[in-house]
DNA sequence: ATCCTTAAGGATATTATATATCCCTATTAA
DNA sequence: TTAATAGGGATATATAATATCCTTAAGGAT
């Protein structure tokens, strides 16, 4: 079970969206070619961040992406669910009414105990991503990355935004 | 993201083993049947189970699997690592390194941070998973299962082990 | 107006993984 | 001796992930 690439793809770009200035908008391209992906491909992660709110775009030259909301009210896991989707990563195909003791037909009135315990790993899963926003990772970025670093990345975003 | 069906038959799989007297197996075949899943492909996760040393084996005819280890030592966690392994559902690709503001080569001394909240994450869904044992299962399968329904099953495997 | 750049999204291709199925072997109980 | 079993390798099929290509509509620059 992993995460698609699109999943890192995304939280990178929101990083770097969260550190633009107010108006100004980053493309996929320029996108792409400061992680080294596929533009083509970065596009679609890009696309399922603006169907779930979360950026905002705009067409022609000097378009492209800046984040809808504020770095703080975005979290990792709004940014994971808009690539991958809200599904449980648990599936209960209810194997349990296969029992050829049961009548056939029979459903029980709560969940299966299993699945259960499955989907409560996959809420503390969710309930972890949720508590940390894009202004926490942006506090920890500034901590923890020299900074001649950030502002080289943040002249060359700039050039391009 | 979807872990893969053979977690829950695995899970379920467990469940039933767990109720099994002492010194009985029950088969591959069996364990299919109960679960309405097809036996060839089942007996890939039993196998994963038995390498993970939570079920032991024995072959010939009243061979099949039992648990190497009592209900309270055997965790979610447990079964769900034999089955889908150890690794994390977030792979760092380490694209922060393709900025093309970095000397080539230059490698930071501490992980990634958003590998590390995506790791964070992992490490509760796996923590909850590891605080639910089988015989905890046991417990909440004894309280919201109808008795008659446990008992029938519990008859139907003690036939066939 | 015209041209270039962009996001949006549909269609398709390629690759990897999940889901099986089949077959052979060694072991064990009856 | 025979039948049933787990173990495991080889192979097939289906599904999902990854990626590319192309068209369209919109926005900015000239």
């Amino acid at each position: 079970m992993q995460l698609r690439n699109q999943v890192e793809w995304a939280l990178h770009c929101c990083s770097v969206l969260a550190g633009l200035p107010a108006g100004r908008y980053l493309s996929t391209k320029a996108l792409a070619e400061l992680h080294g992906v596929p533009k083509e491909y970065l596009s679609k992660a890009l696309q399922g961040l603006s169907q779930a709110g979360l950026v905002e775009s705009t067409l022609g030259p000097s378009g492209g992406y800046r984040l809808a909301k504020t770095p703080a009210q975005i979290t990792f896991l709004d940014i994971v669910e808009a690539v991958e989707g809200k599904a449980s990563s648990f599936v209960c195909d209810n194997i349990r009414y296969n029992n050829p003791c049961l009548r056939k037909g029979y459903r029980a009135s709560g969940a299966c105990a299993i699945a259960q315990v499955m989907w409560d790993a996959d809420q503390a899963w969710r309930d972890k991503l949720r508590s940390v926003s894009l202004a926490d990772l942006g506090k920890t970025l500034r901590k923890t990355v020299p900074a001649d670093i950030l502002d080289k990345t943040q002249d060359w975003v700039l050039e391009r935004s």
